[in-house]
DNA sequence: AAAACTAACTAACGTTTGTTAGTTTCGGAA
DNA sequence: TTCCGAAACTAACAAACGTTAGTTAGTTTT
């Protein structure tokens, strides 16, 4: 009784590997290295996964389906589109905090995933950027936004929101909702006074 | 006298290297495969430069030194501080279009420098980023920006221009001018109408 | 013409890599 | 206690890695 986990070992080998690829990407990392910090040898790791190919595979698509499924929900509530792309901005650096070595992993190691997956991979981020360059185009229609490319705006957002998983630590004392108030009102109203 | 290259080997290395490595990563590139592409075997590169190592510091700090001048002498200009901003815009952006390939391994793979050129490489980038914080600080101080937290302005700022590296081709039709138009314009003004 | 240099080659080195095979350990159910 | 399966171990593999050694052909310098 005491024995059973409540986290998988599995789930441990995927978190540290996580951790592990965002250090040195996935091509600089090894079996024996994510062992080590699992705490078994590199050969005990194949008791609970199939192959490294699999680890960066299931980090890439789990965070991808979170962003998806959020997206979805946020574009269906009843708000104004700039509440809208404000939730956006919000959810974004929500996951970043929360699960920020695997959206790292996802940002910077999914043109490691084999042919196949990376595919399926691209086509599942065109989708999301297809989704999310809709709000902003309705939002000009409604005239919420002002006239400007939307593909610029929409990677300009995108981008912007990025470097929070390399600055954000809680020692520099801004909570997620500041953070997420001022990267809104930069994106929202621009920095010119 | 016909034999005379006008570019060097070691150039043409450094350059595929600088391709190879945006598309594998420095750690997926392997000395047979940039051998290859320049048409020599692996152990013939060995003629022109010391070692893998020396590829990727020469690209790092090659274009980092680039970004450093450029910017002191926009820092010189007898400009508007927004001006100041618009320029840092256009200019990373020149250097993303014409040197897309080295800008791409200065911003991924800098973190497999070896140990001591990785202290040098962080220094020199903390005191870019300290560079371009005083133009905002100064900005705000003259009236000229709002009241907005500089570090997330900064890291704002420089983070929307990353996108470029992914997206811009010349095929999309847009002119690096207007372009950077159109970052400069949501950066400055935002998206709300 | 001799000597030195450049830049290519082939072959191989010692490691490290992801992964497999076979074996042992061990906690819980019967 | 016995048994069983899960999960650890040790040992090893073949492939790939960066790099070195030794050599050769062609060019430049003296």
């Amino acid at each position: 009784m005491p024995s059973v986990p409540k986290i998988s070992k599995r789930a441990i080998i995927l978190r540290e590997a996580a951790k592990l690829f965002k250090e040195k990407g996935f091509g600089g990392a090894t079996m024996r290295d994510l062992a080590e910090r699992v705490g078994i040898e590199a050969a005990s790791i194949y008791n609970h996964i199939r192959s490294k190919d699999e680890l960066l595979e299931e980090i890439c698509f789990g965070i991808g389906r979170k962003y998806d499924e959020q997206l979805s929900e946020i574009a269906a509530k009843k708000i104004s589109y700039p509440e809208k792309i404000e939730a956006v901005i919000a959810f974004h650096i929500q996951m970043i905090i929360e699960d920020a070595n695997a959206v790292s992993v996802l940002n910077n190691d999914w043109k490691f995933l084999n042919s196949g997956q990376m595919i399926e991979f691209k086509a599942m981020r065109n989708e999301y950027e297809k989704h999310l360059a809709a709000l902003i185009s309705k939002g000009i229609e409604h005239g919420a936004f002002k006239k400007i490319n939307v593909s610029v705006a929409l990677f300009t957002i995108l981008s912007s929101l990025r470097w929070v998983e390399l600055w954000y630590k809680p020692s520099r004392g801004i909570s997620k909702e500041d953070l997420a108030k001022d990267i809104s009102a930069i994106l929202m109203n621009g920095v010119k006074a």
